[in-house]
DNA sequence: AGCACGCCGACT
DNA sequence: GTCGGCGTGCTC
């Protein structure tokens, strides 16, 4: 038998493959291969099978160690998948192996077989015809076995044929006639024709269009809070299914998982479908990978991870709440699920609804520029919906009390006398240290970028994270003299006590993620808000989304201009975002709610667009902006991050790096600047900024550091690229 | 990332 | 006298 070669993906921080030779069978790129490395024995994936060594530089054959074991505890990853992948190491710039462990369920990145199927294990063959054929004709309960492992079969239906029948299974099962295939899980329930919600004539015309689809098809669904997107996302998928598809949903986070589950069995109840997220056990989430993997799984329901599973009839792909921010996953390897499935669908060619009721930027462009076709709901379709109604108070106008203005303070306390509930949200996300003068409303900018200046407090320093122009903090305020300049949102942290005083009645409940990392101390509070023993919330953007309250009548929302003015240029799509998903808590079925919104700029255009719900306005004009200061995605950004165990070795490095690729053509490359969290576990950090306005010229750039700087060493450096970077 | 090897401080 | 601190070097 003669050698095999097999380039392994290996889940180590390497920006290579490693190659090793194997005596035996055949093996197929995808599957799993313990191997030696170093002195340990590593799990990887092969990705190449060469009859010959193709002769990595400065490698001899001698030097190849040998395979350990070839395992076939899951089918191997499919040739789709594996391409998948290996667009992702290249865009995001991140080691094979390490992108292949990602989209592998933790089982399956041990250096060992798998164990958990077993006790659930069920049988089939590997190829009914070739198997009943191989059994003599006369040996007629072998034969009836055979026709029997034409579906999967589990032991006890195996050894009910004859007591000899798990003898002949075990032969098959070594001479690889038959193969262990995972448990079915339990199905919903008996099939059943739920009435189906009639469709609104908006929802009947995306329907149609997106029925008449075939081949890959991008469709941006753009639909208002209430409009009905579930309900034409269910119709899309339930064409799919029909015709015998699988259909891949992702959600942004694993609390709206439920919730969708619940209403996806409710209508499929004869459909086996399945979740992934990271909050599954390592089992269940093995076991439903493997289904999905077998197309045993006709609906994969899940996070941003899910994108990767294997899926051998994909026939519709769902994204939904595509704008959200949780689709990027935001260490490691960094990446953007939304991206990923867009091009997963291209790939296998079919069609993908991206739904949003505030669509990225990115898609708005694309959709603008026809890439994407556009399918609308402006109509509320669920009974009683309707539009909340938002209200600004000018805090430039009337007096603060510890944050909160007369008004809001009121509007509190009438809500709270009337029995209803109210939320006092509080703006964090998007949170920068930008300096604010909050007499004139001066915001420190940028003269050379006309972006916002950042206040690091380390070395009492305004930077600029575009270019890196910096200076001390000017002491008063260069338009009106002031010379009491903070922080924009300076101030919020001591809501909770100030409507502790001005309520003693209603103890505030306050709800964020320092005081829910505890496994259901979430849901304890949400029982206590339903309950109505809760009356006061205080809440971040967590409580923004999913959960609803019959009783919420008043939001007031405080610090929306952190937002407004952060220095990332995403932070205006992603307030409108959040203040309209804030604003829907409010209100009672047929009644509005109402939205208090603080704010200082109540001049802003911004506030405009948000109160009319005119978001395409709003995409518009920012889309404009984009282009005239040639921002993403009229540009494209990559983050070169640098930690080193001091500030000045980590800016030394990238200004070196700097020096040596800044006039790469097509290339601009900003000064170092330290990151925004400058200490992080004993590291310092620092950044610079990598843009250019064609996409080719990143990926060659990237390409050419990566190579190069890879194969030098840096000691005291640790480094890293993020591509398309959110925090900047 | 692991996991070695390699040279300097407080302990059985 | 050793146990072990983490600097740096390598992994087909």
């Amino acid at each position: 038998m003669p050698d095999v070669y097999l380039q392994v993906a290996l889940d180590v921080p390497l920006q290579r493959t490693f190659d090793y030779r194997f005596e035996g069978e055949l093996p197929v790129p995808g599957l799993r291969v313990i191997v030696p490395f170093g002195r340990q024995l590593l799990c990887g994936v092969i990705v190449q099978v060469d009859t010959q060594f193709a002769g990595t530089a400065g490698l001899s054959v001698e030097q190849l160690k040998t395979v350990h074991e070839v395992l076939h505890d899951m089918p191997p990853l499919p040739n789709n998948v594996l391409a998948l992948c290996r667009f992702c190491s290249d865009y995001y710039a991140w080691p094979l192996g390490q992108v292949i462990a990602a989209a592998l369920p933790g089982a399956f990145r041990q250096p060992q077989a798998w164990q958990g199927g077993k006790e659930l294990a069920y049988y089939a063959a590997a190829d009914a015809a070739a198997l009943l054929q191989h059994v003599p004709a006369r040996a007629r309960r072998q034969q009836e076995l055979a026709a029997l492992l034409a579906a999967p079969r589990s032991l006890d239906e195996i050894r009910a044929i004859s007591p000899s029948a798990t003898g002949w299974l075990k032969a098959w099962l070594e001479e690889g006639r038959v193969v262990e295939v995972v448990a079915p899980t339990a199905l919903h329930g008996a099939p059943l024709t739920p009435a189906l919600p009639e469709l609104t004539e908006e929802q009947q015309t995306a329907l149609t269009q997106l029925e008449a689809a075939h081949g890959y098809a991008p469709f941006l669904l753009f639909g208002v809070t209430g409009s009905g997107k579930t309900e034409v996302y269910l119709r899309a998928i339930e064409q799919r299914l029909a015709a015998g598809g699988q259909v891949l949903v992702l959600i942004p986070e694993i609390n709206l998982t439920p919730q969708l589950e619940a209403r996806f069995k409710a209508r499929f109840p004869q459909e086996r479908m399945v979740s992934l997220h990271s909050g599954l056990a390592d089992g269940e989430r093995t076991r439903n990978w493997l289904l999905a993997a077998q197309g045993r799984a006709r609906i994969v329901l899940g996070t941003r991870l899910a994108v990767f599973a294997p899926m051998p009839n994909l026939a519709l792909i769902v994204v939904d709440e595509e704008h959200d921010l949780s689709y990027r996953q935001q260490e490691g390897f960094r990446y953007s699920a939304r991206d990923v499935a867009v091009y997963r669908a291209r790939q296998a060619n079919v069609p993908i609804i991206l739904g949003s009721a505030t669509p990225s930027m990115e898609s708005w462009r694309n959709m603008r520029e026809s890439r994407y076709r556009l399918l609308t709901l402006k109509q509320r379709a669920v009974t009683g919906a309707r539009a909340p109604q938002i209200q600004l108070l000018s805090t430039q106008q009337l007096r603060l009390f510890d944050g909160l203005t007369q008004n809001a303070i009121t509007a509190i306390r009438e809500t709270l006398g009337q029995g209803g509930q109210v939320l006092v949200f509080i703006n964090r996300r998007g949170y920068a240290p930008v300096l604010a003068c909050h007499e004139c409303g001066w915001i420190a900018s940028c003269k050379r970028c006309t972006s916002r200046l950042v206040l690091h407090r380390e070395d009492r320093r305004l930077r600029c994270h575009h270019c890196g122009w910096e200076s001390p903090p000017p002491m008063h305020c260069p338009d009106c003299g002031n010379a009491d300049l903070q922080p924009l949102g300076f101030g919020t942290q001591r809501l909770e006590e100030t409507l502790a005083d001005l309520f003693p009645d209603t103890p505030p409940l306050r709800i964020d993620r320092d005081n829910t990392r505890r496994k259901g101390s979430l849901d304890a509070m949400l029982q206590q808000i339903h309950k109505g023993e809760a009356r006061l919330l205080v809440g971040t953007q967590m409580m923004a989304k999913g959960h609803d309250f019959a009783n919420l009548q008043l939001v007031v929302v405080l610090n929306a201009d952190a937002g407004l003015f952060s220095l990332d240029f995403r932070a205006q799509e992603r307030l409108y975002a959040l203040l309209l998903q804030v604003a829907g808590r409010a209100g009672r079925a047929g009644q509005p709610g109402k939205v208090l919104l603080q704010t200082r700029y109540h001049d802003d255009p911004f506030y405009p667009m948000l109160i009319s719900g005119d978001y395409a306005a709003f995409a518009d004009r920012t889309l404009q902006e984009r282009k005239a200061n040639l921002l993403p995605p009229y540009s494209t950004w990559a983050m070169l991050r640098a930690e080193a165990k001091t500030l000045q070795r980590a800016t030394s490095f990238l200004r070196e790096v700097r020096e040596r690729w800044r006039e790469f053509p097509g290339l601009h490359m900003a000064q170092p600047v330290p990151a925004l969290m400058v200490r992080k576990a004993g590291w310092e950090r620092a950044q610079v900024l990598i843009s250019a306005q064609r996409r080719p010229a990143m990926q060659a750039v990237l390409r050419d550091m990566l190579e190069t700087l890879g194969a030098e060493k840096h000691p005291g450096v640790r480094w890293a690229l993020d591509v398309d970077p959110v925090d900047v």
